[in-house]
RNA sequence: GUGGGUGUAGCUCAGUUGGUUAGAGCGCCAGUUUGUGGUACUGGAAGUCGGGGGUUCGAAUCCCCUCACUCACCCCA
């Protein structure tokens, strides 16, 4: 194909049908799962202050290199968001809602990164966010409903990692210690891995390169400094997920993209994803997030899923899509004395009647060649007897029975006529 | 930012050592059929061969540049 002169932008996609109507049943049934558990929808700007997602992640690739940023016509230095969790932290300190506030969301991220698969600048994300409550239930329950939600949409391989990366004070504590030893063995590290030392050293943790293998195994372990209150904490999660009958696996060199995280950190991935990208959700517990934005001291856990992600994973496992478009009706003309189906098909969906017609065709045969695409529960075949143009054939493709339907002989009561049969048989 | 792969019809792709007017399947349009159910047959429309430059009598094919897409690294959903 020749390149048109406009296309969308690099990592940037069109949605359209039918692939747009499975992307909404997806939403919807994430709403109905998490709405079921007392999540509430929120919308928080695509916009913001550079500074809410610069003060929470400034040893992260996503703030430092791949940000949308730039100036505003008034001089202030604003971001297209990278994730969520920081705005609806910034909403949540700006209307103080009652606490424990949850939330779930439908958003799309932007991030100026190359793309792959499963990897784009603009992405979107469900996620859920529970803020003012450290108890562990929350924890529990958002890694059980994600998972659960996975699983009702038809996802069979999946594996749940989970970490917990302490309180504050113990995190930074062993930050300090992993940083120590990592500089002593800084030789010994990929040159890739070496700049990380300082700037973030968790992620040397989790590095794939194998030339750093060997000294990351050798590392001073987290869970080995992990304090009492911490390991107990720990040990509430991984036990609620447990009685859940949810397999999980405890990986102890699984850190996140971004800081903010304490406790626990999970991830989900489809197994059935070939691609260097198999994490189809995550997320984990921030109790210093909304106090770092600036508000009162108040702990949060939440998660984000990529609805991209979850799409090639069903997808990766032959689930059937989750939606199709289907209308209630359509409409077939016959010939030249049939009737005008124009206000048919606008009567009909005055009164609920999902309906349409070819518009493109006037055989009858193509016409009802094209009634198959959209799947129509009935067939209303218009003008088929010369002789009786107010007497129309409904074929009910359900059970294939046809039947005649006389409209009656005032044009304006057949669309009510013909909607109150087919409602009836509906 | 770095590296690999691929660009030919709406889609998926053939296209020989460079050689007439660039092909197929699917899809689309129409007909066989004043007619109506996934079939069959017949015909038709549709391509700046991603773009530019070069070599050549001659380029989809060879060379250079460029753009786009894609996969991977980094990183992440």
């Amino acid at each position: 194909m020749a390149q048109p002169k406009f296309q969308s932008l690099k990592g940037m996609h069109d949605l359209l049908p039918p692939d747009s109507e499975e992307w909404l049943e997806l939403v919807d049934r994430f709403r109905q799962h998490f709405g079921r558990a007392g999540y509430g929808y929120i919308q928080t700007p695509i916009l913001e202050d550079l500074d809410v997602f610069a003060r929470v992640g400034e040893g992260t690739d996503v703030v430092t290199k791949e940000m949308y940023d730039f100036v505003d016509k008034d001089g202030s230095t604003i971001a297209l968001r990278p994730e969520s969790t920081a705005g609806v932290a910034r909403s949540f300190i700006q209307h103080r809602p009652l606490v424990p506030w949850k939330v779930w969301y439908s958003s799309q991220h932007f991030r100026h990164e190359n793309t792959q698969a499963g990897r784009y600048r603009q992405h979107h994300q469900l996620g859920a966010e529970c803020f003012g409550s450290d108890h562990s239930d929350i924890d529990i329950e958002l890694i059980v409903g994600l998972w659960d939600f996975y699983r009702s949409l038809g996802l069979d391989r999946l594996t749940l990692h989970v970490n917990s990366l302490g309180d504050r004070e113990t995190r930074v504590r062993y930050q300090e210690l992993l940083r120590t030893y990592l500089s002593s063995h800084i030789e010994d590290l990929h040159p890739s891995d070496r700049e990380k030392v300082q700037r973030n050293p968790l992620r040397v943790l989790d590095t794939k390169l194998s030339e750093s293998q060997p000294v990351v195994a050798r590392a001073p372990r987290l869970v080995d400094h992990l304090s009492e209150t911490d390991l107990d904490r720990f040990e509430q999660v991984k036990s609620g997920i447990d009685r859940a009958g949810i397999p999980v696996e405890v990986n102890p060199r699984l850190v996140r993209g971004l800081d903010y995280y304490t406790h626990t950190v999970f991830e989900i991935m489809s197994d059935a994803l070939e691609t260097a990208q198999s994490t189809i959700g995550g997320g984990g517990r921030y109790d210093g997030l909304v106090e770092a934005l600036g508000g009162p001291p108040t702990p949060g856990v939440g998660f984000g899923s990529g609805i991209e992600r979850i799409l090639l994973a069903l997808r990766a496992e032959k689930v059937e899509p989750l939606a199709r478009f289907a209308l209630d009706a359509f409409i077939v003309t016959f010939g030249g004395g049939c009737p005008d189906p124009s206000a048919l098909v606008l009567g009909l969906r005055r009164h609920g009647i999902g309906v349409d017609r070819a518009l493109n065709q006037h055989n009858p045969r193509k016409q009802t060649e094209r009634s198959r695409r959209v799947h129509p529960r009935f067939v209303i075949r218009l003008g088929k007897y010369d002789d009786r143009p107010d007497v129309v054939e409904v074929a009910d493709q359900r059970d294939d029975s046809t039947w005649d339907v006389d409209l009656g002989p005032i044009a304006s009561e057949q669309a009510a006529n013909l909607a109150d049969v087919l409602k009836r048989r509906r």
